[in-house]
DNA sequence: GTCAACGTTTTTGAATTCAATTTATGCGCT
DNA sequence: AGCGCATAAATTGAATTCAAAAACGTTGAC
């Protein structure tokens, strides 16, 4: 195993995992078996456990183990509402300080989502919202926002990603940047509330799948 | 040492160490001592230093250990702006969706505050808050609120409440209830933002009061 | 006197070990 | 067979131990 930071990594490393549907919601994590796997010992395993507690990737139980708990549709639905308000209101700070520098970075990174690849459109995208949100001068709102996306959609969204939906979402940030530049709040709000909301679906439906499935194979054995 | 959950008591008292002022910002904390001290071994202690970190009051620096890392009077304000759009967003739909129960358990909540002692005082200020968001039908965004509230300014806030400060807060809460009761999400919207905007200046102060003394024994030393 | 190099001490990060709790198993009884 | 109950195994929580890294102080060269 690598040097250090063992924590951190290891949680990186479970979270993937899970977000891939290598677990069912609320199957037990055993330490034993997973700290082997990972080639770490028990003591980072349980500090990663503890972060991804908090991220609410798992749930522990005194005296009895942790068990993967994928955030419902409900939890992911609200929180992208939430999520859709904040950038809301942010974007429209920002489109009224916004300098014509700010603006051509924005068209910049409109431009690279057209062009990149798959594996590259995630990263992409949070850079959009982030060249959006940057001019109102938020960094610790935009810092907070980072943190709940990545908690609740990036991780999901890899590998969903389809060619339409990658169509409708250009097409929103085109209808986006174009309220940005008329310094049309209202709009530019309303616009991006929506966008944000529709982009919570795949999330969602990933994890109806993963439930329906889970369901699926229980029912047969 | 009482059984079990160490990590999430030691983080605990961590946290109202930090936040009494007991160490300066930026100051190392040395696994050792604070073990001895808290009667636990480090095990705990630095999954402690874990959930301490994702609530910002700590620093980790691998192989350096952990140092004291209060949040900046910036990050409070703009997290507190944060809160006001959400709450002012939730609290708009709740006044929509309101029952008549609804209303009557936030007049209970405002009456329980008139009488209140300085104690309870936070607790039953979440209380109203909490009642005032509940008919929205959004409990994970009230439970990312209440995270954000307990990270940033319940701590605080429980020293340093003045009666004026008291009074104060009352009088912007019976007319947030007022604008709820007549259903004027414009004024309530309005109203909410500005109190939430407000009730984080002692949370500011304290933290530029803390810099200044530590700036003072800095220099006489 | 200053500063760099070396060795010591301290402190951290992580594996191992130990004790306590939970969960599984087997046995006797009705 | 079905159920209590005792006992064994598995699993967790936390202390202890060990190795690596960082901080510290000392010495010696210039």
């Amino acid at each position: 195993m690598q040097r250090g930071q063992s924590a951190r990594q290891t949680a990186d490393r479970i979270r993937d995992m899970i977000l891939e549907g290598r677990f069912e919601d609320g199957a037990p994590l055993r330490q034993s078996r997973l700290a082997e796997e990972l080639g770490v010992s028990r003591v980072p395993l349980r500090e990663a456990f503890q972060l991804l507690e908090t991220e609410g990737l798992v749930a522990l139980r005194f005296n009895r183990g942790a068990i993967v708990s994928l955030p419902s549709p409900s939890e992911i639905e609200q929180l992208a509402e939430m999520r859709a308000q904040i950038e809301g209101w942010l974007a429209q700070m920002a489109a009224r300080y916004a300098t014509e520098a700010d603006i051509a970075k924005l068209e910049a990174a409109q431009a690279a989502m057209e062009t990149c690849s798959d594996e590259d459109w995630s990263r992409h995208n949070i850079a959009f919202h982030e060249a959006l949100l940057a001019p109102a001068n938020r960094p610790h709102v935009i810092e907070h926002l980072r943190a709940l996306h990545q908690r609740l959609f990036q991780r999901f969204g890899k590998p969903i990603i389809s060619v339409r939906a990658r169509q409708r979402q250009l097409r929103e940030h085109a209808e986006i940047l174009d309220c940005f530049r008329r310094c049309d709040g209202e709009a530019l709000a309303a616009h991006l509330e929506t966008h944000i909301i529709m982009s919570a679906r795949p999330a969602i439906d990933h994890i109806l799948n993963s439930r329906r499935s889970q369901n699926a194979s229980r029912s047969e054995s």
